[in-house]
RNA sequence: GGCGCUAUCGUCUAGGGGUUAGGACGGAAGAUUCUCAAUCUUCAAACCCGGGUUCGAUUCCCGGUAGCGCUACCA
C-alpha cells in the first residue's frame, strides 16, 4: 500500500475459548511481520458475539500468546492511543457511523421482516436463481424512509453494493475480483441496533489505522463487502493477505476432532513454545531455497516475508512438530550436566530457589519465570516437568523439592529427555527408575532370548557374587566408574562381551536389555535411593538382592 | 446451486518454458553404539486430468475434476 505509512497490523480474536492453532498462526504472522517492519501489532478483542464469548477466555487468550513469545503494542490490557480495544466498549463509534453512511445515501434503511427475507431466500433457492437480497428496500424515498423509523417502524441498516465489479489486492493471492452480481447489499446495522460483523471489522480496523490485514481465508469472499464499504466511508483500503486453512490428516478444516488443536494442549503435552512457533511459521511459509527448517524466533523475525507465503491450505502434521519439539528439548540441555549444574554459581543460588519453590513459589507464575530465569536449562526443564512425574506418582509435590531431589530430577530428565516426542512421555521412561519388577523382567518374552544365552548365568552369577561383596555397593554409593570396574571384571572371568556380557546386566538394573547408558544411570539410580520419594527408588545393590532372588539362585 | 480460493513425493514445501524436479518429516535399508534412542549414509516416493500457446510444458492460458471457504439481522 504505502512505505512511507508505518505498519500497523492487528489480531481480533473472539475470546470463545483457547487460542487454536490456525488463528496462533495467523497472530504468529502478523506478529512476525510487524516485527520486522519495526511497525505495531494490535490485539483486540471480537466480544460483540456475546453468547459465545467470556471474560475468561480472553485471559487464556492472552497468556496462550504469551507463552508462544508473542507480545503486542496496544490491547485491551496494554491500552493504546486507538482504543477501546474490546468491541462491545465501541457500540457508539458503530452507529455513529451507520448513521453517517445514511445520511450520505451510501446506505439505506431496510424495512424487511427476517420471515419475508427468510422467504425470498427459499423462493429464490428453489427457482435456482442467486438467494442475495432482492433491493427492496434501496428505492424507497430516504424522507419516507426516515418517518417510517420515527413512527417506531423496525428497520435494519444496509450498504449500497456498486454497479460495478469489486476488485482488491491480496499480497497472498495477488489480485482478486468479484461481480457486484453477487453481493448483495449487506446489512451493517441489525434492527436491534447491534452492527454486524462485516461491518464492525472494518470500523475497527480503519479507524484503528491497520494497514495490513492478515487474517485467514475463510474472510476471503468477505472482503469485497468490506472494500466496499472502506470505499463508502472514504477511508484508505488496507493491503490484505489471506491465509490459508489448516487441515487435519483427512483434509477437512482442523477441528477438535483431530485431537490436540489448541495451544493450551500443546503446552500441557510438554510441546516447547520455540518448536510450535517453528512448525506454524513452516506451515504456509518457507525460506527462499526452501531447504533450511529450523528458525528461532528471531531468525523468523528476520527471514519471514509475506509475499512468500504460500496461498494453498497444509495439512496439520504431528510427526513433524514432534521431530521439530525433540530438536528443541535436545537444544535445551545441550551442555554438560556435570558441568552446568555443578558450577559454584548456580548451585549457589539453587538454595533460593528451593526456598521460593518451598514456599508457594510455584503458582506464581511470572516470579517463577524470574526466578528460573537465574538457573541452567537443567534446573528448567526439572521444574518445568515435576508435574508430570508427580501426576504419575513418581515425585512429591513441588513444595516439597530440596536441594537433593531438584538435582536429582534434574539429572534425570538430563538423562531421558533426549529421548522423547514430548515432555509428558518422560514419567513413563522413567519407569525403569521407579518400577523395578525382577519376576516381571525374567518372565518376560523380550528377555527370554538373552537369558537363554550360554553366558548369560554365568555373568549374573558373577555380577551378583561382585555386587555382594562390593561396600560402595552395599550403602548405595556405587559410583560409575566403580560400576565399569565391576563389568569389566566379569567380563574378564567369564569370557563374555559385548551383547551377551551387556544384556543380562541391563536386565538385572532395569529389568530390559535397552536402556540409557551405564554411567549416567548408576549414578542417578544410587543417588534416587537416598531420596525420600512418594515411590522408592532401588539402589543397584537392592536390584541385584531383588533378581537374585527371584531367580532363586 | 452460485461465487471465490486452492492443486509438486503419504505430509510440509523449493523450483520453474528445456532440471537427474531440490530439501524436510514420516517410511525402508545399512553403518555405529553393549541395547534402545540419537547420529550418519543410502534408497523408495510427486508435478490432478484434458485442451490450447510453444520447437518444447509440470511451469503460461482456458476448461474439467476434487478439496476447502463464503453465500445470515453468525463471528
Amino acid at each position: 500500500m504505502n512505505s512511507i505509512t508505518a505498519v500497523r497490523v492487528r489480531f481480533a480474536p473472539s475470546p470463545t475459548g483457547h487460542l487454536h492453532v490456525g488463528n496462533a498462526r495467523t497472530a504468529l504472522f502478523n506478529w512476525l511481520f510487524a516485527r520486522q517492519k519495526g511497525g505495531t501489532m494490535v490485539l483486540r478483542i471480537e466480544d460483540t458475539d456475546v453468547d459465545r464469548s467470556e471474560a475468561r477466555f480472553e485471559d487464556q487468550l492472552i497468556d496462550d500468546m504469551k507463552w508462544l513469545g508473542l507480545d503486542w503494542d496496544e490491547g485491551p490490557d496494554v491500552g493504546g492511543s486507538f482504543g477501546p480495544y474490546r468491541q462491545s466498549d465501541r457500540l457508539p463509534i458503530y452507529r455513529e457511523h451507520a448513521e453517517r453512511l445514511l445520511s450520505e445515501h451510501k446506505a439505506y434503511l431496510c424495512f424487511c421482516t427476517e420471515a419475508e427475507l427468510q422467504q425470498d431466500r427459499e423462493r429464490a433457492t428453489t427457482e435456482h436463481r442467486q438467494p442475495i437480497y432482492s433491493g427492496k428496500c434501496r428505492t424507497v424515498d430516504p424522507a419516507e424512509a426516515q418517518d417510517r423509523r420515527v413512527s417506531g417502524e423496525a428497520c435494519a441498516i444496509r450498504l449500497r453494493i456498486p454497479e460495478h465489479p469489486i476488485r482488491f489486492h491480496d499480497i497472498v493471492h495477488g489480485a482478486v475480483e468479484f461481480s457486484n452480481e453477487v453481493v448483495s447489499d449487506p446489512i451493517i446495522l441489525r434492527s436491534s441496533g447491534m452492527p454486524v460483523y462485516n461491518y464492525v471489522v472494518v470500523i475497527d480496523d480503519a479507524l484503528m489505522k491497520i494497514t495490513h490485514v492478515i487474517r485467514g481465508d475463510d474472510h476471503l469472499s468477505n472482503t469485497p463487502k468490506q472494500v466496499t464499504l472502506y470505499e463508502a466511508l472514504g477511508w484508505p483500503v488496507p493491503e490484505f493477505a489471506h491465509l490459508s486453512t489448516i487441515l487435519g490428516a483427512d483434509r477437512e478444516r482442523l477441528s477438535k476432532r483431530h485431537g490436540a488443536t489448541s495451544i493450551a494442549n500443546f503446552r500441557d503435552m510438554g510441546v516447547l513454545p520455540e518448536a510450535l512457533v517453528n512448525y506454524l511459521a513452516l506451515l504456509g511459509w518457507a525460506p527462499s531455497g526452501g531447504t533450511r527448517e529450523i528458525f528461532s524466533r528471531d531468525e523468523l523475525v528476520k527471514e519471514f516475508s509475506l509475499e512468500r507465503v504460500t496461498p494453498s491450505p497444509a495439512v496439520f502434521d504431528m510427526e513433524k512438530l514432534y521431530w521439530l519439539n525433540r530438536h528443541y528439548i535436545k537444544e535445551r540441555r545441550a551442555a554438560d550436566w556435570e558441568q552446568t549444574i555443578l558450577q559454584p554459581a548456580i548451585a549457589s543460588s539453587i538454595e533460593d530457589l528451593v526456598y521460593f519453590l518451598r514456599t508457594g513459589g510455584a503458582t506464581r507464575h511470572n516470579e517463577l519465570v524470574a526466578q528460573l530465569n537465574r538457573h541452567s536449562n537443567e534446573i528448567k526443564m526439572a521444574v518445568g516437568t515435576w508435574g508430570y512425574f508427580q501426576r504419575a506418582g513418581q515425585l512429591p509435590e513441588i513444595r516439597l523439592v530440596t536441594k537433593e531431589n531438584l538435582l536429582w530430577v534434574s539429572r534425570m530428565v538430563y538423562l531421558l529427555s533426549p529421548s522423547v516426542d514430548r515432555l509428558e512421555q518422560l514419567p513413563e521412561r522413567a519407569a525403569l527408575i521407579f518400577n523395578y519388577d525382577a519376576k516381571a523382567a525374567l518372565a518376560s518374552p523380550d528377555n527370554a532370548e538373552v537369558l537363554g544365552l550360554p553366558h548369560t548365568d554365568a555373568v549374573l552369577t558373577r555380577f551378583t557374587v561382585k555386587m555382594f561383596e562390593d561396600e560402595s555397593a552395599s550403602e548405595g554409593k556405587l559410583t560409575a566408574e566403580r560400576f565399569k570396574q565391576i563389568v569389566n571384571e566379569v567380563k574378564a572371568e567369564t569370557g563374555a562381551k559385548g551383547k551377551e556380557l551387556f544384556h543380562p546386566i541391563r536386565i538385572v538394573m532395569t529389568g530390559s536389555h535397552s536402556g540409557p547408558e551405564f554411567d549416567k544411570l548408576i549414578p542417578i539410580l544410587e543417588e534416587g535411593s537416598h531420596l525420600q520419594l512418594p515411590k522408592h527408588v532401588l539402589s543397584v545393590r537392592e536390584r541385584v538382592e531383588e533378581f537374585a532372588k527371584a531367580r532363586g539362585k
